[in-house]
RNA sequence: GGGCGAUUAGCUCAGUCGGUUAGAGCGCUUCUCUGAUAAGGAAGAGGUCCCAGGUUCGAGUCCUGGAUCGCCCA
């Protein structure tokens, strides 16, 4: 102990509390020893998913950082050693963009004529622009992490591991350079991939239009004539242009049908889709493979089909038909889907792209050439309809993919790209997937196994300039070579790079090693989620450096990111590690749900409904913002934000907490205690450390399980039951200096501020250095261990606390004032409920104000007895018969029941003509009060108060008044607790008579070290119950 | 269109193995206690457990279908 603790503010601002807290933190470089401490233990290792600093931090933040936080520390004063690197993500689009936006650059060429270098030279400080933001906030709310020591995806070094990695991934055929088509970008001119897809907002609904055309057959073949007009259908005219082929299904069945004066060719189940109300005639049916090779006149004559080869503008097979929309017959462009794709491919068509890559036509498209494709939508269909190629253009409604930064709607675009095979290790990945915990446990199985299983080859390639370069030469005769260390690319070329970022790398080349021609890197960068997947090892450089330090920290234990991550950071951790190491970096994974308003909007600068963290750390304090995302909800349901529950945070937990603490240190200063010793213990003692171990079990348990919000529940019923119960029931004890009480509530305190150390830091350091202090700080202790329970005396307080209840509550109903002290409550209850309220009597009856408990054999004695079948007993028993059964205990006489469970016996009863036997187990009893009590009941327990009073009790009553109307005139003075006063009173005989009468009482309850009668018109005048008391207190000597 | 999750009091959330009067906190009304407490206690008001079927002696809980919201995918 630390001797007498030093004095409590009453009133406590959290926020400067948490201030000087940091202070001394700092001071005592209390994070780093921590660590220290733990040197050699076996490590818990915590892997930080890197953010990028380049705005400033928010709510959602805070919760993920809340979260990374508290594990960590709970495994620290568990003894294990959990070194907590930080990270930052540097690279990628975001950065770039913000730059651009910033020189007021519209287009990608502008980069290029400002100058790559220096274009990089500005994202490598726009990166950390708000880094002080971050460092700042990360400190206040008490995120233990090494950001002294944080790995930075755009240092040399953290590239040179990332090379390493691509390298392996190459060498185990697992990359490669494909032709695909892709999500694109026309105004960022950049390809985006699947993860990007996934970014919030990308999906939007827009109207597209809807258009059926008409392509005359000109070379038929099969059921089909010349001049019959297959007719397709597309949501994006702007590809008509390029129209290459037509597809069917080969068995899907298609119709010539006869419209107005013209023959349509439709698949059977959409011509009435089709065609609607005209008038029509089938003329013939025939599967889609009939007609295969037909020629036609394309939608637009731009493009010849000989620039498609053989096969241009005729109708091929596909398997990716579907009569869900359109027509049955599928208008293919092969650069712009990947089924048109791939069935150019299968055909051998030739690629012909006549959109450039800024997305405008190009010239071979006559009057649209230098237009933007979308734009062009609306002249094409009027182009169409003029010459009487459109049977029908309408608009469509659909959800369609935008750039997730600029918004532009994104182009399926076929271009070369670099991907990396997951598709061949998909296996691989989710054996990986089933080592891993997740929480909640259904994203194992359901968003990210269900993702895992759909997965596509990863797009890894970015046409862009701030990012990892990918260490891929190719010299003109096409050989690849992967670059996988800088020593390596020394060798080659002779030049050691100092700066792998472009443009420097994009100088260096060397003579191909098969045909000694020169091999250029390719121009693109990597995707940035492959950066910070791979930090595992390249945060320690591995394996050009510190190989035994990333085997040591290898997989985590334990990560935690918003569930966002799914498709980012979790999967390319998973991913990276799975083609590198086949398994899966992490073992534990806490996934967070999102942040939303109060209303359940989500949080978005346009709504202006952000919560700014400052806001809530300002008015509230660090662990009210913790204390609220830790225990308000299970972590992945999500936030509703609302700053009213944060201030609930502190006005029912922290202020309790506080004000428990400080009652602690007011009477033990009063008293002078400074080592109080256990020893003399009552009951009440022996029930508050049982529940304190049991809280110690519980909180150990739930942590362990990675639930911050039971565990923490827990602790505040634990913080409940101290303050409202213990306490409450022991004040005198400390007023009187009870070194076993001072020692109870002590250790209560001490073990609480330890298992709350690492949810609310602040605070629990605090309690601890002033009850405490053997450590420095809370944060270096070890984390409580049990101690031992008394499960009986639990149970007892709890009969007892219903007893309690039940009493006060029949007060209430009586409106009797709780001073009033009564003769007696008259409890019903079972033998063991009688137990456990007798040997509490003294709490009851303090608690209750009645001089004493009497005790009556059977609840029916204070009320009618309710006999009750047990269902969830009988149930089982009785099955289809249960409702007989119930009939037939409804049928039975409550008192024959009383006394046959009293005696142990069983009770026969008759269903269906059997006959069966009921005990104790099988019977719920309950009371019916009585007319003319005041009778509370709950279950087999009841509680009446005798109401009657005579002369005693009534004076005994009023003494107490006075006594509460001296304890107001002793707070109106300012007097401390332990002042002694000289007290003089006057007014109404009634009252003096009753002061007198227990005058021992009132002297003692009031600390009066004389009292006088004598007070005429003077004094503070107080009323009780119509009667006029006065009151003088003055200080005296000790 | 598909997947995952959610839906319980005005608000925020519990609700165990299916068991018969569905709970807590906040807020509201009334009373009460106070020698730490902006706290505590008692009473009251407040419920279509999203809807509809089904299984079962018995469903907030299990099954099927649907609605709404959120996230993810296409």
């Amino acid at each position: 102990m630390a001797g007498v603790p030093q004095p409590v503010e009453k009133d406590p601002s959290f926020p400067a509390l948490e201030e000087r807290v940091l202070e001394r933190w700092r001071e005592h470089d209390v994070f780093r020893e921590s660590i220290r401490r733990r040197a050699g233990a076996e490590p818990w290792v915590f892997y930080e998913g890197p953010p990028t600093a380049n705005g400033p931090p928010g709510s959602h933040h805070v919760l993920a950082r809340v979260f990374k936080d508290i594990f960590p520390r709970y495994q620290t004063m568990l003894g294990r050693y959990v070194e907590r690197k930080g990270g930052w993500d540097c690279h990628g689009l975001p950065v770039e963009l913000a730059v651009e936006k910033e020189l007021g650059f519209t287009q990608k060429d502008d980069i290029e004529r400002y100058g790559i270098a220096e274009f990089n030279a500005r994202c490598r400080e726009k990166v950390f622009s708000h880094v002080e933001d971050w460092n700042r906030l990360t400190e206040r709310i008490a995120y233990w992490i090494d950001l002294d020591d944080a790995y930075r995806t755009m240092d040399a070094a953290y590239i040179e591991s990332v090379w390493w990695a691509l390298k392996t991934i190459w060498e185990k055929g697992l990359l490669y350079e494909g032709f695909k088509v892709v999500p694109y970008c026309p105004r960022d001119q950049v390809t985006l991939s699947s993860h990007e897809l996934g970014q919030p907002g990308a999906y939007r609904d827009v109207e597209d239009p809807s258009v059926y055309v008409r392509l005359p057959v000109t070379k038929p073949v099969g059921p089909l004539a010349e001049g019959d007009e297959l007719l397709v259908w597309t949501t994006t005219p702007w590809t008509l242009v390029s129209n290459a082929a037509v597809a069917v299904d080969p068995d899907l069945a298609y119709v010539r049908a006869r419209e107005d004066d013209r023959v349509v060719v439709v698949a059977e189940a959409l011509l009435d889709d089709v065609l609607g109300d005209a008038e029509h005639e089938v003329l013939a049916r025939f599967p889609g493979r009939e007609i295969e090779g037909a020629g036609y006149e394309p939608p637009f004559d731009f493009i010849p089909a000989e620039a498609y080869g053989p096969r241009g503008h005729t109708v091929l097979l596909g398997d990716f038909v579907t009569t869900e929309a359109g027509t049955g017959l599928v208008h293919t462009a092969i650069a712009f889907g990947e089924d048109d794709f791939r069935l150019g491919e299968q055909y051998g068509l030739t690629v012909v792209n006549p959109v450039r890559l800024d997305g405008t036509y190009d010239e071979r498209i006559g009057p649209y050439a230098g237009r933007g494709v979308k734009d062009a939508d609306t002249d094409l269909v009027e182009d169409l309809r003029a010459r009487g190629r459109l049977l029908r253009a309408e608009s469509y409604l659909h959800s369609y993919p935008h750039c997730w930064r600029c918004g532009t709607p994104l182009l399926y675009y076929a271009k070369p790209s670099w991907y990396i095979a997951t598709t061949k290790i998909r296996d691989r990945l989710l054996a990986a997937n089933e080592s891993v915990t997740w929480y909640p446990e259904h994203v194992k199985h359901g968003r990210f196994g269900k993702w895992l299983e759909n997965n596509v080859d990863w797009a890894l390639s970015r046409e862009r300039y701030w990012g990892t370069p990918l260490p891929v030469w190719r010299c003109p005769e096409g050989h690849v070579h992967t670059v996988g260390s800088f020593d390596e690319l020394e060798e080659l070329s002779g030049v050691r790079i100092e700066d792998p970022h472009r443009p420097y790398v994009d100088d260096v080349g060397f003579p191909c090693p098969h045909c000694g021609q020169r091999a250029e890197r390719v121009p693109e960068v990597i995707d940035v989620w492959f950066d910070s997947g791979s930090m595992p090892f390249a945060q320690w450089h591995a394996p050009h450096e510190n190989a035994d330090v990333f085997q040591a920290r290898f997989p985590a234990d334990y990560i935690c990111e918003a569930l966002d991550q799914t498709r980012g950071w979790f999967y390319s951790l998973l991913a990276v590690s799975t083609l590198l190491f086949d398994r899966s970096s992490f073992k534990t994974v806490l996934c967070l749900g999102l942040i939303l308003d109060e209303q359940g909007r989500k949080m978005s600068k346009s709504l202006g409904n952000v919560v700014d963290p400052w806001d809530v750390l300002d008015r509230y304090g660090a662990d009210a913002f913790r204390w609220y995302f830790l225990t308000a909800a299970q972590p992945w349901d999500g936030y509703r934000l609302n700053l009213e529950k944060i201030g609930e945070s502190v006005r029912l937990f922290l202020l309790p907490l506080w004000n428990t603490y400080s009652f602690y240190v007011l009477y033990a200063r009063a008293n002078d205690v400074a080592e109080a010793r256990a020893g003399g213990e009552t009951d009440l003692d022996r029930w508050a450390l049982s529940r304190l171990a049991d809280t110690v079990e519980f909180v150990r348990e739930r942590m362990d399980d990675y639930d911050a919000t039971n565990a923490g529940r827990a602790l505040a019923a634990l913080l409940d039951d101290l303050s409202n119960w213990y306490v409450r029931r022991s004040r005198r004890r400390f007023w009187d200096g009870d070194e076993a009480a001072f020692a109870t509530l002590h250790t209560c305190l001490v073990t609480i501020s330890q298992l709350l150390a690492p949810f609310c830091p602040f605070v629990a350091d605090e309690i601890y250095g002033n009850l405490d202090g053997t450590e420095p700080s809370v944060h270096l202790t070890d984390f409580p261990v049990p101690g031992e329970r008394d499960e009986q005396l639990e149970a007892d307080m709890a009969v007892a606390r219903v007893a309690v209840r039940l009493g006060l509550a029949a007060r209430g109903q009586a409106k009797m004032k709780l001073r009033q002290p009564l003769h007696a409550a008259v409890v019903a209850a079972e033998a063991g409920e009688r137990a456990a309220i007798e040997r509490l009597s003294d709490l009851v009856r303090e608690e209750l104000n009645v001089k004493e408990l009497r005790f009556v054999s059977a609840a029916d004695e204070l009320g009618s007895l309710e006999v009750k079948p047990n269902y969830r007993v009988l149930g089982p028993r009785f099955g289809k018969d249960m409702p007989i059964v119930a009939l037939a205990v409804a049928g039975l006489d409550p008192a024959h029941v009383a006394r046959a469970l009293r005696d142990g016996e069983p009770l026969p009863i008759s269903v269906g003509g059997h006959d069966h036997e009921l005990g104790p187990d099988d019977l719920i009893t309950a009371t019916k009060p009585l007319e003319g009590y005041e009778v509370e009941r709950e279950g087999s327990h009841a509680v009446a108060l005798e109401l009657g009073l005579d002369d005693g009790l009534r004076r005994e009553g009023l003494a107490r008044e006075v006594v509460h109307a001296v304890q107001a005139a002793r707070r109106d003075a300012g007097l401390d607790v332990s002042d002694r006063i000289a007290l003089r009173l006057g007014g109404d005989d009634a009252l003096l008579d009753a002061a007198r009468a227990h005058e021992a009482y009132v002297m003692g309850e009031t600390l009066a070290r004389t009292v006088g009668y004598d007070l005429d018109g003077a004094g503070e005048p107080a009323r009780i119950e119509g009667m006029e008391l006065r009151v003088a207190v003055e200080r005296v000597a000790g």
